[in-house]
DNA sequence: GCATAGAGTTAGAGGTGACTAATGATTGAC
DNA sequence: GTCAATCATTAGTCACCTCTAACTCTATGC
């Protein structure tokens, strides 16, 4: 039995961090968020987490709700964050400064974010000019909260005929960013929705002039807004 | 007892890197290399090295001389040498890109060492165009061997009356680091040893035009190599 | 109703890294 | 020559992180 611990004699080890980032990541985009998710993601196996996982309960930085499912408590929401806010920074920086490509940002930040220290952050954020967002979209939060966690529309289930303007690409999976990047996909850019297939079948979209048809699971990766019809292009073209 | 095992099915964790680097910087400044004082610059405690370098000489990293020494067995010193080369180059960065004043680089790269990847660190070297040496002129180890690791002359034994020409600075204490860059003690520098006191007293130096006395303890920080009579310096008053 | 699949947890174990306290070994002082 | 200091090691603990194997629970399907 793990005793009740406050959180402050609890060490921030990398995993312990890892496990409130993803917590924190999964719950902002909506997704339960169980034992095996985080397992998953982290790739460990489920012992590794549950038993984590009743760690951070006991430290006050974790609620369990009804089916077994975790969220962050206030606390430990607020510690979350900083670790984010140290992923997203260092993304930034290895993108901007050091050209890592876009689908390697992400594995090098989950080492680095936890060998920063404060000091360096805050030279690191001073250097990008305090950025708003990370090289896939997602806010940096800041101390005085800043831009907020919502993910939008996914790319699923945005309706054909219309334009999209993409926000965000979720970075998890390297190889998806590349194919995605390829395609021209990125923050930033608008793209045109031209058909949906029924039954998980293929959605096709207009990068520019090129035509693209993206699997299931490719849109569940792309989140933004719907911004306007697309018979405007027929005026263009 | 501990098992004999081979270098590769040890993992390379911190505690493991920060040995190996410690002891090779020490090996290097021909300082011996005891239990103790290796536990003095990491901050542990003496059975923790002990134990730690019972492992490193299992793995066949580390040799044990005569009265409990330690030595880099070559395996050892290849490992010890891509940890050093690691820590200078992030220094190296850290100070040219980001401003981290010269006495908090060590610090900060004695944590980042330890999550670079070698693509990373390869961008880095990249950016910094392959620096040769460190903040402190500390040489950094390049995979064709490059500049070696000799230390030169410590200033505590310069003759008086000689100009010196000031290679490097050990970097381990900070506040030192920082008295002596208020000096204008800096690799690069050239200064003149006026006069020497003996039993430990103070070393008079003069840096430019400003006149100093050094404690025992700081002139063993300073390496670097006699240059020239300091009666030069009158031709130019 | 019951079997099965999926998710979560418990049990048991091993590696790493850290500590304190006690014990050996060497050296230097008196 | 003995005592004390210094150094290294051993012994004994403990926390953390990870695993596999086994168990529980809860839908779901037939
Ligand atoms: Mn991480
Ligand atoms: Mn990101
Ligand atoms: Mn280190
Ligand atoms: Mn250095």
């Amino acid at each position: 039995m793990i005793d009740v611990r406050p959180c402050c004699t609890m060490p921030h080890t990398p995993a312990v961090e890892d496990t409130l980032r993803t917590i924190f990541v999964r719950a902002g985009r909506g997704e339960p968020v169980g034992t095996s998710a985080v397992a998953d993601e982290l790739h460990v196996s489920p012992p590794t987490v549950s038993i984590m996982l009743k760690r951070l309960t006991a430290a006050g930085l974790v609620q369990r709700t009804d089916g077994h499912l975790a969220a962050l408590t206030e606390h430990g929401s607020t510690h979350a964050r900083d670790v984010v806010r140290r992923h997203r920074l260092l993304e930034t920086f290895l993108q901007r400064v050091l050209d890592v490509p876009w689908d390697e940002v992400h594995a090098e930040a989950d080492a680095l974010e936890h060998a920063v220290s404060p000091r360096l952050l805050d030279r690191i954020d001073r250097h990008l000019g305090h950025p708003d967002r990370d090289p896939h979209g997602d806010p940096i939060p800041r101390d005085g909260g800043g831009i907020g966690e919502e993910w939008g529309v996914r790319l699923d289930s945005a309706p054909a005929g219309r334009a999209f303007h993409i926000e965000r690409v979720y970075d998890r999976d390297s190889a998806a960013l590349r194919y995605l990047a390829d395609l021209g996909i990125a923050p930033g850019v608008r793209i045109d929705v031209t058909e949906r297939q029924p039954f998980g079948g293929p959605l096709w979209i207009r990068v520019g002039p090129d035509a693209h048809a993206l699997g299931e699971p490719l849109t569940h990766l792309v989140h933004g807004r719907v911004v306007a019809p697309a018979g405007a292009r027929g005026t263009l073209a």
